[in-house]
DNA sequence: AAATAACTCAACCGCAGTAAA
DNA sequence: ATTTACTGCGGTTGAGTTATT
């Protein structure tokens, strides 16, 4: 964490500093009982560098009453609460919080809080529950960033359970509700359907169906329990839903496709310019494939919820969690 | 075990405000 | 009134460290 050292023209040093120049500051400031003058400090206390560097070395690092250490719980909120209300008032918030300087607050606000504001779908810079579109278009980000494929979704089903939910698990719920709340609201004010329920149904199954397993076909539904496990009425061979862990876990990506692809068919979200060769094209196909292909083949009415055969109980069971 | 990516944070840079000349 | 010197602040950099592949 140190600079290579260098020298300015004036043949002052820069860089990092020597626990010998250190000691230099350290000794005439105390011997000084003020730092006095910047600009002659360094000259006096026989130091080769600019005040600027030796004010920055002191007021940062050697002042005395410096807190070292992690940041308090209490400090975190202390700082966030601060920011809330400053911005990026550094040293106003530095006065706030003993010992801490406003370069390590800042710093520690740029790679710790800033990050943990936004995985609790709250904005950094506004302070506001983040349900806007930048949630939508970072949504692939988020789900890569996970620690694995299926995290983002399994919490949601821990935390009906009444499992443990921290933070960070809660954070991605309140982005999962977030980005969906998003999408339904969209959805309704859609003209292409007068029943913006209907609509919002359609959105969010066809969101999923594009990757589910084929809908199972039985007869009669009452017989079913009798049949062996991947049995049909007709004796055919048919494939057991996957629990809502596995679908996540293998369609991640295609969901998060499907979620920009639908913000973009919403006109939510006007077609980035920043988004690479490959992710437009991803969003072409899933307008001529998937999305297409699901809205022909199922009708209008079996794509709502309430109508959802007992076999999609899983998938019923999935979207309950999330839609509700 | 090595290569690469991501993260951390001390230090630097440049601008703005203020005081002194 | 203008110029110069100084200080403080916020944004940015980049080398070292740690994590991941």
């Amino acid at each position: 964490m140190v600079r290579s050292p260098s020298r300015e023209e004036t043949g002052l040093k820069k860089g990092p500093w020597t626990p010998e120049e250190d000691q230099k500051l350290i000794d005439y400031i105390q011997k000084q009982g003020s730092h006095g003058s910047w600009r002659h400090l360094p000259r006096i206390a026989g130091l080769n560098r600019c005040g600027k560097s030796c004010r920055l070395r002191w007021t940062n690092y050697l002042r005395p009453d410096i807190k070292r250490g992690k940041f308090s719980e209490e400090e975190e909120k202390l700082i966030i609460n601060l920011h809330s209300m400053l911005g990026n008032k550094w040293s106003l918030i530095s006065t706030k919080l003993p010992g801490r300087t406003d370069n390590e607050i800042k710093n520690y606000w740029n790679t710790h809080l800033k990050k943990k504001l936004l995985l609790m779908g709250i904005d950094p810079v506004t302070h506001r529950r983040r349900t806007d579109l930048e949630l939508l278009a970072n949504f692939p980000k988020l789900l890569s960033s996970s620690s694995n494929s299926c995290s983002l979704i399994n919490p949601l089903m821990e935390n009906t359970l009444g499992l443990p939910t921290d933070t960070v698990q809660l954070a991605r719920i309140q982005i999962m509700q977030a980005l969906l709340q998003v999408l339904l609201k969209a959805s309704s004010f859609s003209s292409s359907s007068s029943n913006p329920n209907a609509y919002s149904n359609l959105v969010l199954n066809n969101l999923l169906s594009s990757s589910l397993p084929p809908l199972q076909t039985f007869s009669d539904s009452s017989n079913s329990s009798s049949l062996p496990p991947g049995t049909s009425a007709f004796g055919e061979s048919v494939q057991t839903p996957p629990s809502y862990q596995d679908f996540a876990a293998q369609n991640s990506e295609n969901i998060s496709k499907q979620l920009l692809f639908y913000s973009n068919s919403n006109n939510m979200l006007e077609p980035s310019e920043n988004i690479s060769v490959d992710q437009k094209q991803d969003q072409i196909d899933l307008n001529e494939t998937s999305a297409t292909k699901s809205m022909s083949t199922r009708s209008l009415d079996a794509l709502n919820l309430s109508d959802l055969d007992d076999s999609d109980l899983s998938w019923k069971d999935f979207l309950d969690q999330i839609y509700w």
